[in-house]
DNA sequence: TAAATTACTTGCATTTTGCAAGTTATAATT
DNA sequence: AATTATAACTTGCAAAATGCAAGTAATTTA
């Protein structure tokens, strides 16, 4: 990763969008959040992909310090973290959304099948998803919600 | 970089795109050919975010593997290389859109502001943007000569 | 009170990156 | 025609990042 120390390579926004989230294990971090409703160190380990323990804390870590996640104790088991996104990465859906409309359509294995009536919903109008609701976190709860429903 | 060998960890699409195109330099080489015209080695090279020779190279090798970037041989110079987006890199233009659009709203000495116009377009309607044309290459041949215009 | 769990950290081998310095093929210059 | 320059890489090597396996510390459950 990173060193972080703000010091950017450059602010070109494809270049910031890099640093901030455009990681391989921050975006399927990202991804189990959305799609997948974890929210736990322990859930997120159990991914497929197989994340390394070191690895996922590091990039937990960097999430929260971009201000993408918010990491809260969780209230009732002291000794798990919650990760939650926060708005700047909720306002993260649409991109994903983008990669699973760009998968669908050029791996011919991908899972995105099994998806195909959520992949439609976003080919037909990713903006009218986000702007189901108002406010900038209730309208893509409800993207995640549908995204879910969807997904299972 | 990945061996490549067709062994991917996952056919999540959110994980297929992240192997195929989701790494810093690749979208970075994406982002001159999209946005700035670049189309050789050479002029990647010159990019102020600093790729390394032999890193530049294997991107650019997994790129054209991927069926992303397509290379030949320049016809009045023979010592160059030129490489171009296919259909398939050509429909990642939108999911660049969307990076610049989180990255202005976020990064807050983000460049875009100096394309504000570009950046309000896409916002109002990345999807029209695409169906300017009907053909996939013209269509995204369009977006891209937008891109350009407001950007310069 | 002992055994599990959860969220990490540490050590170390392997892999990837980043420079600097080649190399090869073609093109331009003298 | 010979020399120099340019374009696109490759190679070697040190430094950094990654991937395991094996801890550790703070709860929680049995």
């Amino acid at each position: 990763m990173k060193k972080d120390k703000n010091k950017l390579r450059s602010h070109c926004p494809v270049n910031y969008g890099l640093e901030a989230f455009g990681d391989r294990w921050a975006l399927l971090i990202l991804r189990d959040i959305i799609f997948r409703g974890k929210r736990t160190y322990g859930e997120f380990l159990s991914s497929e992909e197989g994340f390394a323990t070191n690895i996922l804390a590091s990039r937990l870590d960097h999430l929260v310090e971009q201000g993408i996640l918010q990491r809260e104790g969780d209230k009732t088991d002291g000794r798990k973290s919650v990760y939650t996104l926060t708005e700047k990465g909720f306002d993260l859906i649409p991109l994903l959304f983008e990669m699973i409309l760009w998968s669908a359509k050029y791996d011919n294995q991908s899972e995105a099948k099994r998806i195909a009536p959520l992949v439609e919903l976003i080919r037909k109008d990713n903006r009218r998803i986000r702007k189901i609701s108002q406010t900038a976190k209730e309208q893509v709860k409800q993207g995640i919600a549908l995204a879910r429903e969807y997904s299972s």
